[in-house]
Order: structure tokens, then sequence, then C-alpha cells
DNA sequence: TAATTTGGTTTATATTATAAACTAGTCTAC
DNA sequence: GTAGACTAGTTTATAATATAAACCAAATTA
């Protein structure tokens, strides 16, 4: 009836997140943070998250002196973002 | 650039039950617990935040000795699904 | 060199989701 | 008629989650 939806992405900056990084592929932690006007905090608690359930690769560097958080959405990200989708119209009549 | 999502709605249970009385206009506890495979305090605990919100109606009567509570959508509640699918869709690439 | 800004992380708190425990009454079988 | 099991829920305790506040280290500016 009704499909399960990935509690990783259920959560509206996680989702944000994740759906930024499908049309961009690669940003700053700036960038996201600017886009889904969430809090530096916030942002970070969440990146991480959704690098332990493998959805991103996070790299550290510098850039004109300062730290630069890098994200990418992986393979599995996509797999998990189209599947979500997916179990969402389950839950919308008329388009199952 | 992303619409919020409705934290009424955004609950993968709630959400299954507003769902349902969408398409069933009104529908008793047990249906509902059937349906979406909750266990009853589940259940309850999340119909109440609907009814709270003033997204369903609740009466509660006896039928063949036993009670029963009869759960019905209300107009506030049509259109909050509405615009929770359409916020939905900010997210979602190429379906904007 | 003191204050401010950048780019974050850690941590404390509030909110939420969930199941376990409980209530109240009914049915069944002895 | 009463013990045990069942129906239909509610309340409550706990675990998980989301979020912002507080913090840190370094760079820049005044």
């Amino acid at each position: 009836m009704f499909k399960d939806l990935d509690p990783i992405l259920h959560s509206q900056l996680r989702l944000s997140v994740i759906s930024l990084l499908i049309s961009v592929k690669e940003a700053e932690f700036t960038f996201l943070k600017e886009k889904t006007n969430a809090t530096a905090g916030n942002l970070s608690v969440q990146l991480n998250k959704l690098r332990e359930a493998g959805y991103v690769d996070i790299t550290k560097q510098f850039k004109d002196n300062y730290p630069q958080t890098l994200c990418k959405i992986t393979k599995k990200g996509v797999g998990a973002f189209e599947a979500y989708v997916n179990a969402l119209r389950s839950y919308i009549p008329n388009e199952e």
C-alpha cells in the first residue's frame, strides 16, 4: 500500500541538500548553507548523517587560506533519492 | 527555492492516514490501523495530532457494543495535503 | 593588537515518533 | 458466574531526531 520512506531522506534539510547535489554534482558547504537557509551547525550535522549513510562524499581542503568542505552525491545517494521519490508517489492519489 | 514542508504532514504515519482519508472520505480507526500497519498506540497519538491541527474530524460512537472511532478529513486537511504535495515538488528535479 | 569575519564542529535542548503498558468493556467456554 | 482471551482503543515512557546555541581555529580588518 504505502512504501516506506527512507528516514535519512525524510528530513527537510537533508532532502534539500540531496536535491541540490543531484543538480549540481558538487557543492561547497557555504553554497549549501546559503541555498537551504540552514544554520551552519544544523547543516554540519545533517551532512554528516548523509555521509555516514554513504549518500554523499565529503572532501575537506583549503582554498584561499580558508577551510573548504566539498560535497558530492554518491551513486548510492542518487539511488536512494530515486527510491524516495518513487515511495512518495505511493502516498499521492492518482500518481502511483 | 525549496518550499517548507508542513511538519504535521511530514510524518510517514500521518501522511498515510491523510492519504487514505482523501480517497475514502471516512474511515474507522481499525481500518486505518490495518491499512497503515501502525500500532494502535501510535495511530491514536497521530490521529490526535491531525485532529488538533484541524485536518481531521473524529467521532466516537458505539457499534455492535464496541467503541468505534470514525475519522473524516476536513477541508483544511485537504488543503494542507495539496499544499504539502505541491511543496514536495520543489524538491524533485524536473517536476517543479 | 583588538575586534570582526570565515568556515566550520560540538553539544545541549526541544520536539517527535514509537512501542509498551494500561484501561474499559465484551465475548466465550466451562 | 467467573476465568481467560479478545476488541478497541488511550496514556505514558523512552528512544530517536532536528535544531540552534555555544564554541573553536584561523584569517582579515581597522
